[in-house]
DNA sequence: TATGAATGAGCGTTCATTCAT
DNA sequence: TATGAATGAACGCTCATTCAT
């Protein structure tokens, strides 16, 4: 019985994000509105806060998962041997962080669990990404004097920060490839130590 | 008589501008309303927006100050010699920085902005930010097979990412400055290069 | 220029209660909701809480007048010299009073105010139906063994229990007045002592 | 069988009583929800619909025993004498029925019930309260011009009456009894008639 | 420059009640 | 009898921002 019930719960819930995800693909993360899904999966709007806390919490679990097939594909993928490749490998990942200003947010503010408990889909794959860019470190023709984790992480803090500049009116003139390859460059391949 | 009134209106702004900082001291920044500005500072609600476009450039005008007062210190002060001094010259920018993740957040939105006159207060210190940081490795013990520029913009970075994991639950074990001294370390004093 | 605001603040309220007013004409005190008085009123529903605190505060509003309106009535007219007099002068007010069940909750609800800043409408007439019922028996053919005010109080506590049965589905075969009756001779008119 | 479900049904409702019991004592009655009762039962939400019509229901069947134990009192004690013995032996009852404003404003939804078989406890105990009312009347020093059941009606509007002024600002400063007690002795011992 | 009433558009809440299983 | 997901329908709120005076 608990399963029959637990089916009807999935069911509603699959409704509602399946709802969600057509009206983004109409006009958009930012101007989903709540009465729009609930409108669309025929439910009250009761009922989708019985299922999602906020309609953030929402946002998380349809832009988690896309982020997801992005690393999936790079799972997929061969590890990259060049910084060309790199970047090229991380663009999609990039414009599907940046394709609005209002995503991008979203994804930073849910980059960080506030708690353990509460580690959505959009904070799952920062981990993720750390632990695919570290594999691609394992055997790769890039310096081997950190370990892979930590290069990884770089990798990571240089993306955002490409990213960020996207939405900055100072710096959109360059891509967001032409901005992370020259850092990438310097972390991945530095040609010399300091003094 | 341009000049008294002049005055009286520089009066009114530095009024706003008490009463926020005010507001911030006891309640923080996240909190601070424009309702409650107006209120302590003894004027109307639309006065507030004659003399500041919005709440965000009140925001910039009471948190620009701030970071710049210790980017200040940063320049008045030698060029750190070591990965340990850096970190330990930056830790005051940065606790700043993570007094609130309203704070973190308002900053982030900023963070890729390199100095252009319109700009206000916080992308300002961005660009300063740069300019200092550029000029720590300009005769320094740090590598030299890129730019100074380059550089300073990877610290940024490093500096942004040990930040964010300060707001994650996974992460804030580590204090800032141990997570961000390695990054500096691997970016700043490459031992090796790859293939 | 403080009195101009107050004229459109005032107008704009009295627009409010007007939208309301013509609402409950058409479907009722309880069928009223809020987003149609702001419909009607053209305001905004934001404007509406600038207003009044809650809807039941509007209600307030809006039922004490009603009320005063028959006190007026009351107090215009000669005092009843009979019983029947009296049930036939107070019949108008347990009308409206009892009109919606709605109407007699509210009413109860706000007869007693919670402080002495919160005195509505309502609660006002309380009062007012204690003056004026006390007036009654300042010169009238009713006992005279205890004060005027206390025979109004009791008048008010009879009218009471009278449109309380109103909504019992016990007592309904009876009207008000015919509930009324025999309690206000008793009260009014004693025949002779105890022991 | 049918007894061993029946016993099974009555665990179920002395839990789901048990539970709201429970919950009235740490945070009163208006606070309880039927939420929390079938959680602290540790039964389904839908199980409590099938014990109660509605929450009301179990409200009435809470708070008319209460009532119903004072009303046991006030018939194995001896018919009051005076004024004061009665105000005296009323108090208990009133202070119950005054606990909460809540619990006031349930009976009084009642207050105008006289017992009938269907009617639930709390409108049954107006119905006991009448006859124990009238019962004091039979046989006692007090007015005999009119049906001990008039003055018992008049008493139990005379308790209201002092209870509502208990919920108003303007009137608390004296006590329910205090109220009370001129009422009925003008009631009960009318010294004189009128014209 | 100063005023402050009005705006606005959607979010989240409420919570007793129903109903298919 | 028991279950518990779903309902519903309006309320109240938020609060930076605008605009006519």
């Amino acid at each position: 019985m608990a399963r029959a019930t637990q089916k009807r719960t999935l069911e509603t819930r699959a409704r509602l994000i399946a709802a969600a995800e057509a009206i983004v693909a109409e006009v958009g993360f930012e101007a989903l509105r709540v009465e729009e899904v609930v409108l669309r999966a025929g439910t009250a709007k009761g009922t989708f806060f019985v299922h999602f806390k906020d309609k953030d919490t929402l946002m998380d679990l349809i832009i988690g998962p896309r982020i997801d097939a992005h690393l999936d594909a790079l799972q997929a993928g061969p590890a990259p041997r060049t910084i060309e490749e790199m970047t090229g490998a991380l663009m999609p990942l990039c414009d599907l962080m940046t394709c609005e200003r209002y995503v991008f947010d979203v994804i930073l503010r849910y980059s960080g669990a506030a708690g353990v408990a509460e580690i959505g889909p959009i904070a799952s794959t920062f981990g993720r990404q750390i632990e695919i860019f570290a594999q691609w470190f394992d055997d790769a023709p890039f310096r081997r004097d950190v370990t892979a984790d930590l290069l990884a992480e770089g990798v990571q803090a240089f993306v955002i920060q490409a990213m960020a500049a996207q939405f900055c009116a100072l710096h959109n003139s360059q891509s967001i490839r032409e901005r992370l390859e020259p850092y990438l460059r310097a972390w991945l391949t530095p040609a010399a130590g300091g003094t």
